[in-house]
DNA sequence: TCCGAATTCAAATGAAGGTTTGAAATGCAC
DNA sequence: GTGCATTTCAAACCTTCATTTGAATTCGGA
């Protein structure tokens, strides 16, 4: 009834998919498109998976195993210096994010689904997503003071995690308007030292008892 | 030959179809429902527009006149604290794009396109987008130190839209996470706090002369 | 009121895309 | 090699949706 995880097709669907999906997305991405590049018929997938969304699915598991492959997460030293740590952790993060010598589909595939969710987004928050953000507010709570309010603890997390997918959701436009960094192992390097030094920043001036420049009512 | 702009359906369907753009993006949302809602035949949208690419395009061009009504950009008063110049804007921004009382659909639109673009994206970035984004660059130049480089002060503005984008691109996820803000004014509030406070403290760590913590070759 | 142009409408058209079908081919156990 | 289950395939199917069509209706001016 399962089948068999041993079928050529079948494996060979998933590894192809990916990247597909990537590209233009899960409603824009047609079954005959997919098959025609693993050189299967059309029948395949619904045999295979049940459905273009089954399928979808699929694909997304199949791509979170080796989303990272090649370099893992870096397991923060007890004990090391906090900054450093969430320093060390952007530059693997955003690396893996943008890294133009490297297969970013996976990551592209998550960014496409963050902003246009399917029925597949619940399973992907729990395995990709989720763990990851925990890491991050870890690190983050380990750098702002210790009764830090939960609220600001998250707004500060999401203005690190905005930071980086703007170059993932908002590439089109950044583009047009000449605000795209260099796609060059230099120009990432760049970009992260940027972050880096951006986020501290931020983070040492919430730090701070502190209160914004020009506290007026929001508009309206 | 052009029809005469006094058209009542014509009106009616301009009107009407923004919202539902915004809710659901351009290719999910069909001619039927918004007919539907403007209470008339499908045929009216090809009859005035030509077709519904067309359609969304004059859409977008109608949105951007209403854009921003009931609150204009604020005007820099000149010799005015650079960062209080800054903060001002951002509480006008950030309040236009997710002020719970007000109709925040035309940004959501702008959003959609932004990460899902058609056609009509071109014409949106030259009359919405690159506007801001100018006035936006001008401003964290007079923050930065004088001889900035340009490739710092772009990555600089991004940084700052970026804060803010994720919120109208990652609501799902961020929803599913509990990381979204208190969806009120005085939850608003904070978020901009939070946003400009995090902002100024990036911009001043940028204006140090610096090295970021733990300075590595990114990876692979 | 009458005429012609503009507009509205229901129905048809045609394309695109996911899914189903039934037969052919393949693989595997005996 | 025979037989059975699995897999592949081409073709048909079915739904959705934008677009077109041609008739009916409305509107404005003479």
């Amino acid at each position: 009834m399962v089948p068999a995880p041993s079928d050529a097709t079948r494996t060979r669907l998933l590894e192809v998919a990916g990247p597909l999906f990537a590209a233009r997305g899960f409603r824009d991405t047609g079954i005959k498109e997919i098959c025609a590049a693993a050189r299967c018929n059309v029948a395949s997938v619904n045999y295979h998976f049940g459905s273009k969304l089954g399928f979808y699915g699929a694909v997304l598991a199949h791509a979170h195993q080796r989303a990272f492959v090649g370099s893992t997460m870096p397991v923060p030293a007890a004990g090391a210096d906090p900054q450093q740590t969430l320093a060390t952790w952007l530059r693997w993060w955003i690396g893996s994010m943008l890294h133009p010598d490297r297969p970013t589909w996976v990551q592209t595939l998550l960014a496409k689904e963050i902003v246009d969710p399917t029925p597949a987004l619940d399973a992907m928050v729990e395995r990709s997503i989720r763990p990851m953000h925990g890491r991050l507010t870890t690190m983050v709570k380990r750098i702002l003071p210790p009764r830090t309010k939960p609220a600001k603890l998250r707004d500060a997390v999401n203005s690190i995690i905005g930071q980086v997918l703007i170059y993932k959701h908002a590439s089109a436009v950044l583009e047009r308007l000449g605000a795209m960094p260099e796609e060059s192992a230099a120009g990432l390097d760049r970009l992260i030292d940027h972050v880096v030094t951006f986020t501290l920043g931020g983070l040492a001036a919430l730090a701070k008892p502190s209160s914004p420049t020009t506290r007026r009512r929001s508009a309206r």
